[in-house]
DNA sequence: TATTTGGTTCTTTTTTTGGTGAACAAACAA
DNA sequence: TTGTTTGTTCACCAAAAAAAGAACCAAATA
């Protein structure tokens, strides 16, 4: 397999993997991410990622499967071999994190929906959820121009 | 118990449930968190979050004491009475979304450290990261400025 | 053709989660 | 004092999630 990795790849490779989890990840892939993301060679094939992490086959399987349709992963193979190289999809993280804004905009969806269904009975109450309505509209509209802004602030 | 919830209260609370489990909640928070929304009323004791939600006490008590941890819902009780009555704690849904948003920032974090853990084997993919990190550190800086923002152009 | 390699699929096992219900405690009321 | 209301705690349980292990399969190789 590929070098064995150091304390500080192993920790930061499962304080990785907890970030991802918490976010709502199946462990495992958190951990691949980790992996895919400190590795030199910047891939793994499927025994690198056995060994260092070790799980089993059938886990690694099924974790990159989900990976690759979710696009966050993606693999190549060295002429000759048979093995697959997995490799992190970078092209698109602007859409992940845009996509990622987008679903904490969300609460005011249904913020919005449960004024529809409020009486007047507690307005003070109620205008906190317009205010917050309110913010979560020009949020979205916002979201474009950060990506922009900062395609700009580099040039 | 407080009036009975209509079909489309119902469902939006069921909603509401479900998005906040996906965030990470435990699925009864955010039930609670949804009735608290939904109520005309804005509050509700132990009793009627047990009887709309159809739960158990001890769900009920073990979910509002880490919501009263979290600072998501305070209660206050009626002179003579001795129920508690439950309520969301609105006054800081703008330092929640700033900590929502401060913690999708963190994957910046964690490629900063992965980069100095890094050899320039993969310079392609390192700048991938770089580029990555740039943003995420544009994108602190941005947030109280949205905020700001957001004041201004209510005036 | 037989064997090895690289990976998949299916069944089983383990671990984690979320919740229940009963016993308990504190506060008040009769 | 005894009983009632309001809520907490803890031991237990069911279901779901995650991983393991073994059987399997297809492609390459001997």
């Amino acid at each position: 397999m590929s070098s064995s990795l150091s304390e500080s790849q192993k920790d930061l490779i499962e304080r990785i993997g907890v970030y991802h989890e918490q976010q709502g990840m199946q462990p495992l892939m958190g951990r691949i991410l980790g992996l895919l993301l400190i590795l030199d060679d910047a891939e793994a094939t499927f025994e690198d990622i056995i060994e260092h992490l070790n799980v089993s086959k059938s886990a690694v399987s099924t974790a990159l499967n989900v990976m690759q349709i979710q696009n966050r992963v993606a693999y190549r193979t060295k002429p000759g071999e048979r093995k697959r190289y997995f490799y992190l999809n970078m092209g698109n993280w602007e859409k992940d994190i845009e996509k990622e804004l987008h679903e904490i905009a969300k609460v005011g969806e249904f913020v919005q929906e449960a004024l529809t269904l409020r009486s007047n009975k507690k307005t003070e109450f109620n205008s906190y959820l317009q205010n917050l309505c309110q913010f979560m509209e020009y949020f979205k509209k916002q979201i474009p121009r950060l990506f922009r802004d900062f395609e700009n602030s580099k040039s």
